[in-house]
DNA sequence: GTCTATAAGCCGATAGAC
DNA sequence: GTCTATCGGCTTATAGAC
């Protein structure tokens, strides 16, 4: 309990992480993953209870890598609150073109399993979002934007449309278009009017 | 050949859109399919020599339905350029707001066929998506905006952030995010220089 | 063009030994 | 906690009759 972690379930996890994001999740196997974690797929089961739970705990993993990624992007970039956007969008972009890159897995995770909305790992993934919208938002409202709530969902909206239409057409250009369009809106957002205004 | 309609090919196409948009393409059976449309599995592949085959017709059949709609919607609405545009999103939020929506049938399969990228389904996705975004274009240059490539793609992206987010989030009001997002843009796009100015 | 029947293999999940 | 072995069912696709 108190003592050191378990390489069993990580390799296992691990191997999930790989093939799910690769392939797909209905198009991996239990077996597979079990294969590639150099276990049985009784060991397998002993530490997941069902496919269903391997896949939560397969987005899990990548619920704070990502994001711990996007705030980095944003926060090495150089020039003022539009630019650190856009660069967010530029890194993607970056990312995009290596022949590995495979779009978002929570949103593709959702387009396959969208017809189970209770699903555990649909819930993950909104939180997932959430998560990079409410920082988006701290770092609009540190920037005394007005409606800093509306400007980061639109920007996560333009984020998750890139993720989407890059993975169809692949062709990461979309991405810096994109990332265009959020320099563009923060850039024509007002400031927020002070609580103690001098003058109407 | 020069005569009537075949009424069996069709009802398959019909049966696999209804199957594979409600619960994706790989969670649904060939026989599932074959057993809604009323024939034997051997019929369906009398008609479609594999299930990719099947897919890539699924997706074709979406391809003119989707873009009327969305040119209807442009076309129908009252106010100018800028509100055309975000009654395309309005009007798909009332749409997503229905409980048997299921996101974009194209971003879906994309998602879930990401591993092959030269799919048939995959042509046919993206090629989908260039004609909506060459669409959006020729309005723009009708109103003799400019970088009326830029805005269109932009504005795409933000309708297919809007699929994906909403689908993942359950919550329609994304989309009018998103619409608030296509406004803007359009709004403050310039309008292109003339061809013989008369001053400089 | 549509049928019945079935091949050949993979699926998620489990039993019981150690 | 990890193993071997396997269950019962579902998968895409095909063979051959009519």
């Amino acid at each position: 309990m108190t003592s050191t972690a378990k390489p069993t379930k990580d390799r296992i996890v691990a191997a999930a992480n790989k093939l799910f994001y690769d392939e797909g999740i209905r198009g991996v196997s239990v077996d597979a993953v079990a294969e590639r974690a150099g276990v049985t797929k009784r060991t397998l089961y002993y530490h997941f209870k069902s496919k269903d739970d391997l896949i939560a705990a397969y987005l899990e993993g990548r619920d704070q890598p990502n994001l711990v990624l996007f705030k980095r992007w944003f926060d090495e970039a150089k020039g003022g609150l539009p630019m650190k956007v856009q660069a967010i969008f530029d890194n993607l972009a970056h990312s995009a073109r290596h022949p590995k890159w495979r779009g978002c897995g929570f949103l593709r995770t959702s387009a396959e399993l969208a017809n189970m909305p209770g699903h555990p790992a649909m819930k993950i993934g909104a939180a997932h979002k959430k998560k990079f919208e409410a920082w988006l938002q701290t770092e609009f409202d540190t920037a005394k934007l007005s409606n800093a709530p509306l400007l980061a969902r639109q920007i996560a909206l333009l984020l998750d449309g890139s993720f989407a239409t890059v993975l169809l057409h692949r062709d990461a250009a979309y991405m810096e278009a994109a990332g265009l369009a959020a320099n563009k809106l923060v850039s024509t957002a007002k400031r927020a009017a002070s609580k103690a205004p001098r003058s109407s």
